[in-house]
DNA sequence: AATTAATTAATACAGTCGTATTATTATCGG
DNA sequence: CCGATAATAATACGACTGTATTAATTAATT
C-alpha cells in the first residue's frame, strides 16, 4: 500500500488548485478539467481523489473555512496589544496583497455559489463570523465597546461591512493599494468604541 | 419594415429572461439557450437581437443598473419626511422581499462576474454608488451627520455596509424574515447621525 | 523477486456550450 | 397584391462539460 500518507495532502494540492482557478475565472471556469491542468495532473488522476466535482468544490470550500479558521487563531495568540492584534484579524479577512487575498476572495465567490445551489448558509459555522465574534467579545472584555451598543447588531453589521469591503476590494484595486481598507476599518473600530484605535 | 417599434421592448423582455435565469443559477447557468427559453423564444431569435452572449449580458448589466437608477430618482422625488425617504433609498437597494430582491441579487451576480471579466470596475458609473452618495449629501443638506465623521469615509462605508447585507440578506432569509436588514441600516443610520431615525 | 494496491494516463460517451447558417414565416409600405 | 424586411425556427459545427471505463505504471509489502 504505497503512497498513503501522501493522500490527504494530494487533495489539499488540488484543491489549492481548484482556489487558484476559481480566483482567476471564477465558478465558471472552475471546471474539473482545468483543475486538473492547474494542478499539473490528468483527469483521472483527479477522479481518483474525488469522485466528482460537487466533493472536490465541496473540500475546497470546507478546506478554505478552516484556513481561515486556523489563520484566525494564530493570530489571536500572538503577543501584541489588543487593539492591534484586533485590526490585525479585522485585516487578515480581506483581500490584502498576499495570501489573505486569494482566501477572501475564494470565500466571496464560494458564498454566491451556495446561494444557487440551494444551500442554506449556516453562519454560524462561517469562520469568518465566528471570527468576528471573538473580536466583538473581545472588545465587550476590554471594555472598549460604547455603553449604548448593541452588541448583536453591531456583530452584524461589522460582517456585512467586512463582506462588503472584501467585495468592493475584489473590484476595484484602488481600495488596496492606498491603504483605504485599513482606514475604513480603523475608522469603523473607532466609531463603536470609546477609546481612540 | 413592421414591429421596429416592438425591438426596444423584445430587448428589454431577453434581458429580463437573463435575470431570472441569473438569479436562479448564477452566472454559471446564464447560457444562451437557458435565457432563450426563459424568455419562451427559439436559440435564432435571441440572436436577432443580440450578436454574442457577451452582447446580450452587457445589455442586461446596463439595463439592471439603470432601472436602479431610475428607482432611486423616483423615491427622491417623493413627498415624504427627509428621514424616512433615505431609509426607503437604501432599503431599496437590498433585495427585500418583492422587486427588489431580483435587482440586488443580480446586480451582485454582476459584480462579482466583471471581477473574472477583468474589467474595471468604476463606481462612479454605479447607481448604487451615487445613490448612496446623494444619500450622504442629503444627510449634510439637513445637517444630520455628526460633526467629527469624515465625509468620504462614511461614503465608502455605507456602500460597502450595503453590498455585505445585500450579500448576507441572498444567502441568509432570516436576515429579510425578521426585518433584520431594515433594523441594521437603521441603526447605522443613527450611528452616524445626531438625531434618532 | 513476486504480489498487491495505489496511482496514473488515455480514451470514450452523452450532454451542453457559443456561434453560425439556412430556410421559413409574419408584417408592413408600396 | 407584391416585394422588402423584420422576425422566427431549425439545424449544424466544433469545443467543452461531467462522468465513466480501461489499461498501464508505480511503489511498498511479503
Amino acid at each position: 500500500m504505497p503512497k498513503l500518507i501522501e493522500h490527504a495532502k494530494r487533495k489539499e494540492m488540488i484543491a489549492k488548485a481548484a482556489w487558484k482557478v476559481i480566483l482567476e475565472q471564477g465558478m465558471e471556469g472552475a471546471s474539473v478539467r482545468n483543475i486538473a491542468k492547474e494542478a499539473g495532473i490528468s483527469l483521472g488522476s483527479l477522479r481518483y481523489y474525488f469522485a466528482s466535482q460537487n466533493d472536490l468544490l465541496g473540500f475546497a470550500r470546507d478546506l478554505i473555512y478552516q484556513k481561515t479558521a486556523e489563520r484566525m487563531t494564530r493570530i489571536f495568540k500572538l503577543d501584541m496589544p489588543p487593539k492591534e492584534k484586533i485590526v490585525q484579524v479585522l485585516l487578515d479577512l480581506m483581500p490584502t496583497p498576499g495570501e489573505t487575498k486569494l482566501e477572501a476572495e475564494v470565500r466571496l465567490v464560494f458564498k454566491i455559489h451556495a446561494r444557487h445551489q440551494g444551500e442554506v448558509f449556516d453562519a454560524e459555522k462561517d469562520s469568518v463570523y465566528l471570527a468576528i465574534k471573538e473580536v466583538m467579545s473581545y472588545l465587550v472584555l476590554l471594555n472598549l465597546l460604547k455603553k449604548d451598543a448593541d452588541l448583536h447588531l453591531e456583530t452584524e453589521r461589522m460582517y456585512s461591512l467586512l463582506d462588503g469591503l472584501a467585495l468592493d476590494g475584489m473590484i476595484r484595486p484602488q481600495l488596496l493599494e492606498t491603504h483605504k481598507l485599513k482606514r475604513i476599518i480603523v475608522y469603523h473600530l473607532n466609531s463603536i468604541c470609546m477609546e481612540e484605535f
